[in-house]
DNA sequence: TCAAAAGTGTTATCCTTACACCCATGT
DNA sequence: ACATGGGTGTAAGGATAACACTTTTGA
């Protein structure tokens, strides 16, 4: 007797609040919120995620993208009654608001700590990431060195290179491999960041790095904003998202260089200082290229 | 009583000879090869895809990467008879061999005719598709009109912004809609390139967009080749790919500079003009980025 | 008056692009 | 001799990154 197929839809559904990037997460499980695709009620694949979100948090989805497809047999291991599970995991934004049942919001820096550069060189990397991926390094034979070596360097950085912030996926690999994170086949010593369930924190090290990617040449950020905002807010959104912290005047010459946002006429309000100019993002506006592609004010080195 | 799900591993499988990237298809269907996922015996999906493709045709596959998973239920009308069919499309890449089993070698250009500008711009996007796309944006609405002018610009290019050998799927779509392609719901006067069954051609678009992108920043070209290659081969490979021609004093400098490549002492042969040196691939660099991008030699406009 | 943020101007540097030229071989 | 492809040098222009400075508000 064949094995069922079932199709499980993860989502990490991402929101900006508090200059804080947030995922929705299921909180003592560790897990992605998840619904079972329903090949009867569910037209397609992206019509069956926002069924069961809607159900399930009331929320409302903006932007949905799809990110990866998993059918690994040992990914699940309750599921070793016979049935099989895949599951094809969706990256989703929402401006933030409280969510319904279960789930609720929690800093993707909570899980990728060492992915914050906003305030500088997180202390954990000095500290704990590079004596540990040196000594992984170290403790292999010439061959198999070399590639360790440069795998290292790609990953954390060097003189020349630097860090690289889309890189999330790579590092968290590399970072299981070498025994940092809680999910490793063998973890040792001191572990890094809040764990998840099965290989979630592997999906939401996906999203972030696709998140990453896209800022630079997809009008992603807006997604996450309200509809007006100053430069300023929209500057440290993408910063949020980024980790890392922009040159401001850079900044402002190419967003507004690129005609990707409109003044409004408005100012906003509050706040100390000079009141800004209130922008809006300019939906026609598809971009080429280049949308948000600018210096890191402190070199990562 | 629920509907059964079954899973289809469609690949898109490329292989360049004689300077020209070719697709396997089965050939008279018009289809791409796919294979059925089993959950029993397949530990994971790229498993499965190895396995099929083993038995089917005999290929070594190279490397292998997910595309994108499809679920629409009205994909494909054979099975609405209540089973349901969920397909997922890898891209792999191989060495060119005669493939066992009903598959065929088809040039990738004779299903994107419009995508091959390694002469020049193609007759067929003054004939045909530049009017077309006209017609279509003017007989919108001013509201919709702007939307279809800037579309229509970022596809098929404009003074500005030139022509964008990656966006291979966008502009599918949009021949689509205007009706360019025989797929089309509505195809209106003549229609271009080889069409292929359901949406087989809109996942080859996205799998030669996939390789354009890749070419920038990994390197999958060497997948495609053999193991010692002179330069000159490796610049015409990537220009296959690319579908444009490349700067060859800048090309050279770039893949020497970059030390993607290593000298092998010995020089090629055959051919008319100074014999070359020939070259392999670097294994060891995975390469932090940048790895083909070249000037363009005559600005695609 | 000072802190905080909004804004603008300018320059050094590097990368990209393009052009020009010489070299080695077969016919 | 010349066609064909191999291979190198270099300069103009543009994008990037960094620095410096002025302006406007609230406390």
């Amino acid at each position: 007797m064949p094995t069922d197929l079932a199709v499980a839809l993860d989502a990490v559904i991402v929101a900006v609040s508090d200059e804080e990037p947030r995922v929705l997460v299921r909180a003592p499980e560790g897990t992605l919120p998840a619904g079972l695709f329903d090949p009867d009620a569910d037209r397609t694949l992206e019509v069956g995620l926002r069924r069961w979100v809607t159900e399930q948090t009331q929320l409302q989805l903006g932007h949905v993208e799809q990110l990866y497809t998993f059918g690994d047999r040992d990914r699940d291991p309750q599921h070793s009654d016979g049935s099989r599970m895949l599951s094809i995991a969706y990256l989703a934004f929402v401006r933030e608001s409280p969510p319904a049942g279960p789930a609720r919001w929690r800093a993707w820096y909570d899980y990728f700590p060492w992915e914050d550069w906003r305030q500088g060189r997180p202390a954990l990397v000095d500290e704990v990431i590079r004596p540990a991926v040196e000594a992984w390094v170290a403790a292999a034979g010439s061959e198999e060195r070399r590639l360790r070596e440069r795998r290292a360097r790609r990953c954390t950085g060097t003189r020349k290179a630097g860090w690289n912030p889309e890189l999330v996926l790579d590092r968290y690999e590399l970072f299981w491999e070498v025994g940092l994170v809680a999910e490793s086949r063998a973890p040792r010593g001191p572990v890094l960041g809040q764990a998840m369930a099965g290989d979630h924190r592997r999906i939401l090290a996906t999203a972030i790095g696709r998140v990453r990617g896209a800022l630079g040449y997809r009008p992603v950020v807006f997604e996450l904003l309200p509809a007006d905002f100053t430069l300023f807010r929209l500057q440290r959104t993408v910063e949020a998202l980024a980790g890392v912290r922009l040159h401001k005047g850079n900044f402002r010459r190419l967003v507004v260089g690129a005609k990707l946002v409109e003044a409004t006429g408005r100012r906003a309000a509050e706040g100390p200082g000079r009141p800004a100019e209130l922008y809006r993002f300019r939906r026609d506006v598809v971009a080429e290229r280049n949308i948000l592609r600018v210096s890191i004010n402190s070199p990562a080195r």
